[in-house]
DNA sequence: CCTGAAAATATATCGCC
DNA sequence: GGCGATATATTTTCAGG
């Protein structure tokens, strides 16, 4: 994991459907090299892979919610989580709660049913998304730091 | 939007670098007409752009926390947030905390350090991710549903 | 909107350093 | 590790339905 690697990691976090040959190009190394030390970077498992991003909004989901839950029925619960399509995130944490879900629905009163279907298993509290100042800011160290 | 569109966000969401060519031969439409619909999908704002995934452990970023805040100094704290490189996602919520937080970082040390830097700013409260049952689960509806 | 064909690009693979 | 060269594959472009 050098700086070019860095770079490599970086340009495809903002476009990861770039040409390799355009990336060679801005990185001043040869098309060869560069597809070589992605393949690695995927190997190594540092690239998990690649997502197209979706407008929520565009298919009609309005609504994002954090929905923080608290469970004891953790088997029933988690199989609930994997079948519903409401729920993009699913995360177990620590603390007070021991479930955090990030929820798509379309309106609020579809986010109000999925609430409903989810109190089989235990107690929520819900922050529903007004806005989003940013998400998927990149965790590779920047080019421009003393690396 | 037709059952065409959704195969080509679905196929796009599990693999934002698949070629078009290999696309058109899993949908079976020529990839003139594939590239045309990627075109216009993208135009519409429906796909807003392509992201590679990086494991943040392999960049040394054990720790993930979701941190619910609560300030009245919103402008100093959204500047804040903007260059704090341990937010990765950065939402405006209603509720009793007006913001919440993905933060990672490389141990609970620099979380902790993380956390006694946004005091200036308000309260927290923090949940700790112990694990991950899944992530970006796509919210296409599914070619197998009657669409 | 889609197809098919041809020209322009991009990628995989190889021998070599 | 990386480079250059070349064969294969993909994308772009466009005439035609």
């Amino acid at each position: 994991m050098d700086r070019i690697d860095q770079q490599i990691l970086s340009t495809l976090h903002d476009n990861a459907r770039i040409t390799i040959s355009e990336m060679s190009r801005m990185i001043a190394m040869s098309q060869p090299a560069v597809t070589e030390r992605l393949r690695k970077l995927e190997e190594q498992g540092i690239i998990t892979g690649y997502r197209a991003e979706i407008a929520p909004s565009k298919l009609g989901k309005h609504t994002t919610a954090f929905v923080l839950f608290k469970s004891n029925k953790c088997k029933e619960f988690e199989a609930f989580g994997e079948a519903a399509p409401e729920i993009v995130d699913f995360y177990r944490t620590s603390g007070e709660y021991n479930y955090l879900l990030k929820v798509v629905t379309e309106t609020s009163e579809t986010l109000e049913a999925f609430l409903e279907a989810c109190h089989a298993f235990g107690f929520s509290s819900t922050l529903v998304v007004l806005s989003t100042r940013f998400e998927d800011k990149s965790i590779v160290p920047s080019r421009s730091a003393a690396n």
